[in-house]
DNA sequence: CCTCATTATGTAGTAAATTTACAAATATTC
DNA sequence: GAATATTTGTAAATTTACTACATAATGAGG
């Protein structure tokens, strides 16, 4: 299948390269495209001022099998091309719009760092955690969260988790790791200082260097694997928010990689950590 | 027109309200949207094993004008990259099928979220933070990562934020509550007990009880205001994972709604905490 | 400048697909 | 268990798209 990025860029850019009533049917539609895409050939073919078969011709003549097939092509290359655009919430916002900007950005960057997924940096923290002695999760700030919710998630595969947000707890443990500790750090900009100095005192051991941060930060150049994370954030004037979802989607990835390395097998164990809470709670109606 | 983002989950989600042939068609479509968009009425009649008129029947339901309509707008639906259906990961999937499930199923929870959201809820959430002596943000579990989440996020707006993850420390808290203070509880369930007591007791004080739950659970029960968030997710059996993204863009949004009931007079103060972070990152290049 | 070949365009008929109207079947209510 | 409402299918009507063919336009060689 030819998935064309935009349908409408190519019939713009053979637009001199067709025949006189080929080229009314192209003008008619990228006048409306919307509007062809509801309309039957006898009326796009009204429109255009020309007969029936040349829209269908130039249907074929653009790798359609025919009219319905060409509007159904014409209709995904325009929802695929309406992307959402990041919107900042302003002062005047009111409560019917900066809940859903909110929302949109959210989706609007899992949307997109799912496109640019780095596949072979997962299934390598994957191998790394699968295998790991220790994972030690770090991260400072918003990161701590993310790094305390990491270890809600790994610690049910058998392999000792710790998180700590004290800096000096960090360098320690660092400074003791050994073959098999894993050290997983998390970090938007990956430029926190005495998170790198953790990193840095950790690499000079046996253990990995993990990182879930920004590509070519100088956390990202101590690790052994980097995830690379691409969020376009403006940090520097807001909270960061829509990397955080990143990377905790992310770490749910890497968890549920790590659950099919352990094979079908183990999922006794995680029904009985599930178990351990039944009691916890109050029973539904 | 009615735009709806995604058809796939508004069918999903009316699947048991159908009646019997409609449902066939409905899970036809289901199993196989992009071939549904090629089809004829008559081979997806076929192959859902009802009658032409019965697939008519079933588009008009779901808001198109016939037929080709639906085609259309499933066609728009899928075009935007996203399974709208959640998909369970199976022990057959690998590197190239997990991780677009999850992202696929995280921003599907954006999406289902984002259409209900209680903007009602969310307003009087937001009046009570904002004028709250102290805030108290209380879960447990993967919860008690979204509240420590929120503490990084509130902090900011010059009203004392407490988070605490062990339970006699939250029940004593609440104890000692009084007027203008905010107990803020997170939980996917709404059911667990600990929490579930701590906010009776707190609810026996002056302070106001928020919570990010379900609704109907015991927990909203015990609160003066519930922002109800509905997700559809198998905890059961498998980890809170979409549950806590919604949870923490809602903490996203409150937070924007007391950033926005401060005015702009407030924002050298954000600045401010900002700008304290520069000495510990290095310089960008 | 005309004829022939080639390409472009339209007409009309045909096949296919969709919709409507109605009848049969099924479920529901009292 | 009859009466009513709802659901589903059948068949005809209508719309839509496609094909074959005819005509018009274009262009090249004589």
């Amino acid at each position: 299948m030819t998935s064309e990025p935009n349908l409408l860029a190519v019939i713009q850019r053979q637009l001199n390269e067709l025949n006189k009533s080929e080229a009314k049917v192209a003008q008619a539609i990228l006048n409306a495209p919307e509007e062809a895409t509801r309309s039957s050939i006898a009326s796009l073919a009204a429109s255009a001022g020309v007969s029936e078969p040349s829209v269908n011709r130039f249907c074929k003549r653009f790798g359609a099998t025919g009219f319905p097939d060409f509007k159904l092509q014409l209709a995904t290359s325009l929802a695929s091309g309406v992307r959402y655009v990041s919107r900042a919430v302003e002062f005047s916002d009111d409560i019917n719009t900066f809940p859903v900007k909110l929302f949109d950005n959210a989706i609007n960057a899992l949307m997109t760092a799912k496109e640019e997924l780095p596949l072979k940096a997962i299934a390598r923290a994957v191998d790394q955690i699968a295998q790991a002695r220790r994972v030690y999760f770090f991260g400072l700030g918003t990161s701590a969260a993310v790094a305390r919710d990491a270890e809600h998630k790994f610690f049910r595969f058998n392999v000792p988790v710790f998180t700590h947000e004290d800096p000096l707890m960090q360098r320690m443990l660092a400074a003791s790791a050994g073959v098999g500790d894993v050290f997983f750090f998390i970090s938007h900009t990956g430029r926190t200082k005495v998170l790198v100095d953790a990193a840095e005192i950790a690499r000079q051991t046996e253990a990995t260097i993990v990182s879930l941060t920004a590509e070519g930060s100088p956390l990202a150049d101590k690790s052994h694997c980097c995830i690379n994370v691409k969020v376009e954030e403006d940090t520097e004037q807001y909270l960061p928010m829509t990397s955080r979802l990143v990377q905790l989607v992310i770490l749910d990835v890497l968890a549920a990689g790590v659950t099919l390395r352990r094979g079908e097998g183990f999922t006794p164990h995680l029904a009985r950590i599930k178990d351990s809470l039944k009691d916890t709670r109050f029973q539904t109606s």
